[in-house]
DNA sequence: GTTAAATAGGACTAAAATAGTCCTCTTTGT
DNA sequence: ACAAAGAGGACTATTTTAGTCCTATTTAAC
């Protein structure tokens, strides 16, 4: 659960290349030689990320990428939005649908929340902090307790 | 992403009517017709949190399930287990597994830690908490700054 | 202008995870 | 004995995810 696409993975790395790039266009040829991922699939990850606003192209030969803004200012969940769309933790709390069990609705609400909190605290994760390979420890609260969550394992 | 399966949310919803029906057993038949959900989808959520150790079952005729322990003491990452195992973030995350791309590993490492935050996080979220419509409102931080999370939308 | 280097868009296939059902066996109260 | 219930697992279907490929368009360079 709470799982990661793989593409979004490939996606971060993406980001991270065309970030550690300041000279500006990089086709998606290289990027797809310097970080070993097959080119479609780089291909596909640049072309949904330019239609989300991260990266910009310029077409033609001598096109390429580059971040549509800086690294700072791309967050983790910008880059999760853009390449799995905007997911639902579950059926429930799509749109318009109406769940046929409607106990369920009551137990929903709260993972609803869940959920609701985790991405927008993934909103103020930077891809500048997902490129550190010490990243900041996230921390978490609930119902006002502090809880101190050390990744030591 | 970051999806809680349908099975997880009926899972709840189970657990829920489990811990409001305090008179001692129940029949995954009684659970199935008083939360709607199908008879074989509750028999196995059953079967899988029994061996999680989340509930205890009694057999035989008159047999049934009753929460193992107080709904207090169930997390909301208990349930996932439960249901869902141990998934890994992406594959980088797997016990032994060497991903190709050792590029990927320095920006994987930030979604391990944010995925392991996320996880200690519901695992202070409880049963009793998921079923109050009004569920607490999960606070994060990151980086030292808090961030302060209102579900108003 | 022609050519080659790129991206754009979308169709398509394959693989994997998820959801859901069903069957057979064992246990146990009546 | 019989019927009610859980245990365990096999199985199918559906959906999601991953990955590839083809065709069209744009643009720099010659």
């Amino acid at each position: 659960m709470l799982r990661i696409s793989k593409l979004t993975d490939y996606g971060t790395l993406v980001l991270a290349h065309l970030s550690a790039d300041e000279a500006g266009l990089t086709s998606a040829a290289d990027v797809a030689s310097a970080t070993g991922i097959a080119l479609p699939t780089v291909s596909k990850l640049l072309k949904l990320m330019a239609n989300a606003g991260l990266v910009s192209s310029i077409r033609g030969a001598q096109g390429g990428y580059e971040l549509a803004r800086s690294a700072t200012e791309i967050s983790a969940a910008d880059i999760i939005d853009a390449l799995e769309g905007p997911v639902h933790i579950t059926e429930c709390s799509a749109d318009d649908s109406h769940c046929d069990l409607e106990a369920v609705c009551n137990v929903g609400g709260a993972w609803q929340r869940i959920n609701v909190a985790i991405r927008r605290a993934l909103g103020d994760i930077s891809l500048t902090d997902l490129k550190r390979s010490e990243a900041p420890v996230p921390h978490f609260e609930f119902a006002g307790l502090p809880v101190s969550v050390e990744t030591k394992d």
